[in-house]
DNA sequence: TTGAAAGCGCTAACAG
DNA sequence: CTGTTAGCGCTTTCAA
């Protein structure tokens, strides 16, 4: 047999004043004269009283005070910072954060982002896996704040926070350049995500611009998990002119590399997009920069937009810096 | 000015049908005309209609379809692949996560669980930091089901998913012992955390059954981060007498020892309890289990709990392997 | 400083 | 098969 849970009703029965008494009492407004107050607590305190959430933020256009994250994986460090980032810096003002991964699927996506919405989220964070944002713009429309996070949307005017790709991508590859390698191979994630295709773009203006010009024989696109960035990487390696360095475009894609390139004797010079837990002890020369950072910034304009900040949309662009380690050697000849 | 958003009401006069009606349709429930469903189908369409979750879920005793689940931390690989074995289970169902870390502080847990709780959450996933659960105790018992994770609580009968930690020490210590160490160092975690302890004692158990008696001495218990970890292993190896081989007690931990070993010429054999993402690449040798498993298993259990099986607390415990890699050779003499 | 009344959007319970 | 009524727990008017 539960037992019922105390009402804000029964707390007013209790201490003998109206509902809305023990409403400003428990949510510490002001007008109430302090030994009310104190009888109210008292009962609060003898029933157990906890204000049910649910009722407090089911109101026209109200909002629950949660905040909605979608992102492709928890599993993935960089989301995972992410949410961590996201989740300090929403604590404070009293956020939850609902997290959703999609999978990296477009319609997968749409179904979490239609169950956010239907739970009335303050507010979306999104690192998103699609193109088609229709629902998204409809909320948005309505007022709900909506974040773009890593990836920028092309069908939408919303705040953006993503990295300096191209910039991460030119200072590994002008690394690369300046000790010496020319053959160099890159091996990225899905091709239609514009992170990745930023990167891709800057390589081939970076090689272009020392004068390499076959570079795009070298790019291999679409390594989605580790097992195809270490195969996209012995293919690369088995080729006829094997590159003397490799670049990769995130972290997964990196620990693929490094499983392709353990037991090879041939091992190419190796630059990472994403920093990672233990490439310092491997010794991984990396494009580094803050996930966390992106989840809080991400989190802090969102609150902007819920107090009423109604500016035009901001796109914060996060630097990142090239960490050199072994790894990025000069050609074996 | 955003535009108001269309409610079930609004459905229901353009459809010209009542809300009964629509609501049946809307939740897909028998008993409706074929050609009403239709049109009331088409009148949601054309105004955009989303029903309002938080309306919905508002009522006597109704829950939210949302699982709260509290770890220590999201970015750590353990929490995170939680979190992601989690999810994946609640999606069919249609239960969102709520993820909160509570950064192993207890009294940001009890902050954390009573947010979930006012928010009446279906039901409650804890990795818990504290040893005082009162207010896991009341809500449990007003019908909330709560499943511990990793860690069992002392002073609360509910269910329970752990790992096999005694079993997962022994594999650990008798391989090493096999490989002929007997000056084995342990570096643990918080002394407080009942896996820790659990660990400590079937390492101390173990060893003594092979004879070995001073095997307390090369404890060292309560690196909570990295850096702590780091100095506990370099303080065992300035030992005069420094062990021949370690064991860590979680993937922190071991990171930990792995920056403070990667320039040490006298590397000790190593064996850490969690299995990591570059550990086959760094040839460390790991105790292994699956955190997503520990996170549906929970999550199973909590839909189970949800779907009104009230049999008594199920206490699960999940298989460890040991996976032998190159860190683990016999002591160099 | 306090209270009474109304209502948020939806669904159970009960008619028709 | 469809409609009417009532009410969830709380806060927002508006009065007292």
């Amino acid at each position: 047999m539960t037992s019922t849970r105390p009402t804000l009703q029964a707390v007013a029965t209790r201490s003998g004043v109206s509902m809305k008494t023990v409403s400003r009492v428990v949510n510490g407004e002001r007008y109430v004269a302090p030994e009310t107050a104190a009888r109210v607590l008292a009962a609060a305190a003898e029933l157990g009283f906890r204000p049910n959430a649910l009722a407090r933020e089911f109101r026209a256009g109200a909002r629950s005070a949660t905040v909605g994250l979608v992102t492709g994986d928890v599993a993935n460090p960089f989301y995972a910072r992410i949410a961590r980032g996201a989740e300090h810096a929403l604590r404070d003002p009293g956020y939850s954060l609902l997290a959703a991964s999609n999978d990296e699927d477009p319609a997968r996506e749409r179904t979490l982002v239609a169950q956010l919405v239907d739970r009335r989220v303050s507010g979306l964070l999104v690192v998103s896996a699609d193109d088609d944002h229709g629902l998204l713009a409809a909320e948005h429309a309505l007022g709900t704040p909506v974040v773009f996070l890593d990836r920028a949307p092309v069908d939408l005017d919303v705040d953006t926070v993503v990295l300096d790709n191209a910039g991460g991508m030119r200072l590994a590859v002008e690394h690369l350049l300046d000790r010496g390698h020319h053959r160099i191979g890159l091996v990225g994630d899905l091709g239609r995500l514009s992170t990745h295709r930023e990167r891709v773009e800057a390589f081939g203006t970076t090689m272009r611009a020392a004068g390499v010009t076959d570079w795009e024989r070298r790019v291999r696109s679409d390594s989605h998990d580790v097992e195809q960035a270490a195969g996209a990487v012995r293919a690369l390696l088995d080729d006829a002119e094997p590159p003397t360095a490799i670049v990769t475009t995130n972290n997964r894609i990196t620990t693929g590399a490094l499983r392709a390139l353990v037991d090879r004797p041939d091992r190419p010079a190796l630059v990472g997009f994403d920093d990672f837990d233990l490439a310092d002890v491997l010794g991984i020369t990396v494009v580094a920069h803050e996930p966390d950072t992106m989840g809080r910034v991400g989190a802090e304009e969102l609150l902007a937009r819920i107090a009423g900040d109604d500016a035009p949309a901001r796109h914060h662009v996060l630097p990142v810096r090239l960490v050199v380690r072994a790894s990025s050697g000069a050609p074996t000849p």
